[in-house]
RNA sequence: CGGGGUGUAGCGCAGAUGGUAGCGCGCUUGGUUCGGGACCAAGAGGCCGUGGGUUCAAAUCCCGCCACUCCGACCA
């Protein structure tokens, strides 16, 4: 679609500026006079309220139940399980003081919530007929990050994360897996952004975590955006704080335990893998407003009746719809709405009343449609679909046209020329083979997937050690 | 945490060789416009990121700090 707003970077003179310009232009989020933390805007708070309505349904759906733990994880409590700890505990921040005076403990502004659920599981379990516990948790998590960016990275972040306990290894696993596919639906049928699922190497996976699952999405500049992950955690943590319940045979068990989480980050994937030059490109399930009415020569009798009225006659059928009856000129409307995403914006002016039309115009292709007034709603519907649909293939096309092969480092650096892309390689499973990779190409491992279809190199050798390839790994830039 | 860049009105920027701050957009008021970011007129708005220094005099020169930003390393 050709640009129409200025004062937005152009992706591909620099993506990094046309990001900040969209978080800023679309008012998505504001600096704060915190360092690395900031402010959501009603427009992106708005966007994740809809990603919670739809994900928090899901999971629900499948027995899971909300509570909420502290914020503050005394220090001894974060200590419990070692390969966690490690993990986390150079990026966490300290409360040492508190009313005045000097704790006796520290206590760190939780990271994640693992040790806090853990904690409390060790109370609520004692037999088999209190498993599974399926809870979940929408809060904030704090970790102090080095760099920031706006929803890709602050130290403070909002998300929510799983945590369950099971019975049987095969419960947890079963889980585990499931969540995985919820996330997988979230983002494709519900972001409509494309993903690469699969399981992280033992490098990139969650301290503490047996396995970690992850559903990796493609931005627009070929860089991979960790979505989503699930973590298969065996008994590790339950053994680490001592959660037992008593069996069907009268004999002390350790449960089997998961975890799973997704973030604010979501918003930054919505804004780099459907977002062009004119601005943000919003999926209709999450966008705030799925229909801007723009009444056109508005002074005129009886327009803004008529706007009002088709406003009406959508929101009755269920359609997010706004109207815009500011003084601001057509033009204005018209790109500031492109600029928010807005997936369709309905004009209707003189002519249109005269004729009982109005004019539709999709966000993502810029086509205009005259459509009856007479069973609009069901007409937006439709566009709402196909548009979802469209940029969803859109974004898939992006991913599988820079998913490409490679059976030597030299290969792997190549596939880079120009742009960033996924690229698909033979491992041998070390991890001294996978930190070279790293350092040679630049490449990153994003996961072993899981799809056949990316199985290209299974019979292969590992481009650094020549040994037969245990897996084919999706490697990525990773923002 | 290393390397680069930038901090001047709400936003974007200009302010060679030091002399006490300006432009565009936005905002307010009034009027004219109105089918793709309209126009005219009159206004309001600044401790020039911050702390030191040099100087009769600092937005401008020097040093420190802070923030933002980009590129690495680390991470959702």
């Amino acid at each position: 679609m050709e640009k129409k707003v200025n004062d937005i970077t152009s992706m591909d003179v620099d993506f990094a500026q046309w990001y900040t310009d969209i978080v800023k232009k679309a008012e998505l989020a504001d600096y704060s006079s915190v360092r690395g933390c900031l402010v959501i805007r009603p427009y992106a708070y708005a966007i994740w309220e809809n990603i919670q309505r739809i994900f928090d349904a899901m999971i629900k759906k499948t027995g899971h139940k909300n509570v909420y733990m502290p914020m503050f994880i005394p220090e001894s409590l974060l200590q419990k399980e070692k390969d966690h700890v490690e993990g986390f505990a150079p990026e966490v921040a300290w409360v040492t003081r508190g009313g005045g005076a000097e704790l006796e403990e520290p206590m760190c502004v939780r990271p994640t919530s693992e040790t806090l659920f853990c904690d409390h599981f060790k109370h609520i379990v004692h037999s088999y007929r209190d498993l599974p516990v399926l809870y979940n948790q929408w809060c904030s998590v704090v970790r102090w990050e080095k760099t920031t960016r706006p929803f890709l990275r602050s130290r403070e972040f909002l998300w929510q994360e799983g945590h369950t306990l099971h019975l049987t290894e095969e419960d947890a696993r079963r889980e585990t897996l499931q969540q995985l596919d919820a996330y997988e639906t979230l983002l494709q049928d519900h972001l409509c952004i494309p993903v690469i699922k699969g399981q992280k190497t033992d490098k990139e996976k969650f301290a503490g975590a047996e396995d970690t699952y992850t559903c990796e999405a493609m931005m627009h500049d070929g860089k991979a955006l960790q979505s989503a992950t699930s973590h298969y955690f065996g008994d590790g943590f339950a053994r680490a704080f001592d959660i037992q319940f008593t069996d069907k045979d009268n004999k002390l068990a350790y449960p089997f335990q998961t975890s799973w989480g997704s973030t604010t980050r979501l918003i930054g994937a919505i804004i780099m893998a459907h977002g062009d030059d004119s601005g943000l490109v919003l999926p209709p399930d999450v966008a705030p407003t799925q229909v801007i009415v723009v009444p056109v020569a508005q002074h005129k009798e009886g327009v803004l009746e008529h706007a009002n009225a088709l406003l009406e006659k959508l929101r009755a059928a269920g359609i997010r719809a706004d109207i815009d009856e500011s003084d601001n000129s057509l033009g204005w409307k018209c790109a500031e709405y492109e600029m928010r995403g807005v997936p369709v914006r309905l004009e209707i002016g003189p002519r249109d009343i005269e004729a009982k039309k109005c004019v539709l115009v999709r966000r993502d292709n810029g086509e205009k449609t005259v459509c009856d007034l007479e069973g609009i709603e069901d007409k937006i519907k439709e566009e709402l679909a196909a548009f979802a649909k469209a940029i969803f293939e859109k974004a898939k096309k992006n991913l599988e046209d820079n998913t490409v092969d490679a059976e030597t480092l030299d290969e792997m650096i190549k596939s880079q020329e120009g742009r960033s892309r996924f690229v698909r390689a033979p491992w041998c499973g070390d991890e001294a083979c996978e930190v070279a990779i790293k350092e040679k190409t630049g490449l990153a491992s994003r996961c072993i997937p899981f799809a056949k279809e990316h199985h290209t190199h299974d019979g292969g050798v590992c481009p650094v050690c020549g040994k037969k390839a245990l897996h084919t790994v999706v490697f990525g830039v990773a923002y």
